[in-house]
DNA sequence: CTGAAAGCGCTTACAG
DNA sequence: CTGAAAGCGCTTACAG
């Protein structure tokens, strides 16, 4: 592979002159740049990104280090990342974590080796000493969608409680009293918090939560469907299940299914984020959406403010309801295709919390 | 942050000495190696990647380029892919085109400056100058799912030729003879051999596929939409229409239900493709099955086999068609989970070719 | 405007 | 077993 001495020997000038046109250095003769250029055509030369790194001490690269992209929220999230870093001259690399700490560190720690010019993380657990350390050592770094209380870095997430209480209100309109939830593990902040709203919502109502009634899951499907098996082995069934993600939704499903029950009719299903298919499984599910898109470039924006030496800022943004028929409502002839953007914009009677 | 240079002070050796310790060369006494591991600790002392890779020429680092991150499939196969290489030692850096030449370009651009070790290509076209460039320079490079033809390189990828004539005599056993096809892109092998496949299969059955039941989509929902709303307008829509990915299947649903029709009642939907989420739509959709995971593996030990001089093997793995309800048939009591290595080890009757 | 030279953080023959 | 030194491919003050 051609090297940048290549080139300065087919032009007939300096290394130091190939780089600088390569830059776009002000002070080179047209003449010079002219002769690099060809050279580097008739070479098909690419600078080594390698070389540049080391001796810039920046590799133009971000690191994502996500729970696991086998779940569309996640995978939706590294999407609009990676454009977003396009946009603004960054590469992005992907770690899976598979919800599993040792994996997250191994991707931390591969990425911090690479040296990566800052760390966008959605912490599996409530904070390994690398991550810590990371941060304190300075390394440029932002949550996205989970985080760890008690750690200066900035958070961007979405803030699910408004629409945790509309389910809530839609639920007990509904006339549901008994009210189970599929939680996602208690080390994550969204593991938490989606317990805790809704614990909150229906306390509003009255209603309690016991402990019969809150499952542990692990974000992954198959905790979905053991717990959505134990609630249904109860003496006293709940009426409602609502899975903190997406993926226990479908092991929900999946449990519901292998009993020969029917959602609604037997036991009704709700869903923490919202994906394309939910409307088409039977029946549709009703979920919480959140402005998934926007998260990952809000938090790439974030990211770059504080490498590039900006005062990066936290964001919150609010997650709405989308009712559709799984937990006994008629559906609502649903528009097609909900697209995020302007729905958020113009939310429906339904997505606002009509008490307090 | 500490460099080799501050390890060797701090344990009172050369950068040399550190360095074999760190690559556990055989010639270090006890004493030196006791003391580097121990700066190694003190300092928190972790070896700069980015001079390694420049020194040794090796990243460890293998490309992937796919053509769409969101579609579940790849996802699947991205997974597979970097579980695989972790296992041997190498990180992956995912490119995704987004079904995009000019993207999938970009991608492979930036990957071939890092310097990458070898590069998996699930190409979105009929080859741009650039992967024919870097085949031809002698990049190790494997093709997973699509390739292209006349490049001598291996490919790793799954022959659907028998489950699409499963799919056939399925639909055909059902009563059905006007079937449609959403096609992929005619550039990409997987586009037209899907496409062939179908054509073949149901020449077999003496039934002809006019163009007027070919439609031409691109792998994403929303031409599966289109193309499915200009069957229906269609005086007469076929009874059958067979999406060549998921997505395009996600899209024709939405079609469907937009006009206020019921699969299979209405019309009959098959996908190529099998995701979880088919279960439970509704109803269940008929899907052909590609052993995704073993794929991403071979490919990677395919790759690998490549960059460290081994003669590269290329795979091709058969698909197996996974019979549900969107056809007409009622569902045969699909067992809990479908797994995908041991399914394919004892296909059931359904899934076995019965005739030619 | 241009080039010689130093240096980024490593690895690895080469001598000893 | 160990160290001094060269060199990977760049960029960038420093002189001119």
């Amino acid at each position: 592979m051609a090297s940048i001495k290549d080139v300065a020997a087919e032009a007939g000038v300096s290394v130091a002159t190939v780089s600088r046109v390569l830059n776009d250095h002000p002070s080179v003769s047209e003449d010079a740049r002219a002769r690099v250029l060809a050279a580097v055509e008739a070479l098909g030369y690419r600078p080594n990104a390698v070389a540049r790194s080391l001796r810039t001490d920046q590799t133009r690269t971000l690191g994502l280090v996500i729970s696991d992209v086998l779940n569309p929220y996640f995978t939706e999230l590294a999407r609009s990342v990676e454009e977003e870093a396009r946009a603004l001259g960054y590469s992005v690399i992907i770690g899976n974590a598979d919800e599993r700490p040792d994996l997250q560190d191994h991707h931390i720690r591969t990425l911090l080796d690479r040296r990566i010019d800052g760390l966008l993380v959605s912490p599996t657990d409530g904070g390994s000493p690398l991550i810590l350390d990371a941060a304190r050592a300075g390394t440029p770094m932002v949550f996205v969608d989970r985080w760890i209380p008690g750690v200066d870095v900035p958070v961007v997430r979405s803030d699910g409680r408004a629409a945790v209480r509309d389910l809530v209100a839609h639920l007990y309109g509904l006339g549901h009293r008994r009210l189970a939830i599929i939680a996602g593990p208690a080390a994550t902040t969204t593991g938490s918090e989606r317990v805790e709203a809704f614990r909150a919502a229906m306390a509003e109502y009255g209603l309690p939560l016991p402990d019969a009634y809150t499952g542990q899951g692990d974000f992954q499907a198959e905790s979905g469907r053991r717990v959505t098996e134990g609630f249904l082995d109860l003496p006293e069934p709940p009426e409602v299940v609502f899975a903190a993600d997406n993926l226990m939704a479908l092991g929900a499903l999946d449990a519901v299914r292998a009993r020969g029950l029917r959602v609604p009719r037997d036991i009704a299903l709700a869903a923490f984020d919202d994906i394309r298919w939910f409307v088409h499984t039977d029946p549709p599910i009703t979920a919480i959406a959140q402005p998934t898109g926007e998260l990952g470039r809000a938090a790439v924006r974030a990211l770059v403010d504080r490498i590039e030496g900006r005062p990066p800022q936290s964001v919150t943004l609010p997650a709405r309801l989308v009712v559709r028929r799984s937990c006994g409502e008629p559906d609502p002839q649903e528009p097609p295709a909900p697209e995020e953007s302007p729905a958020s914009q113009e939310p429906s009677p339904v997505t606002n919390r009509s008490q307090t």
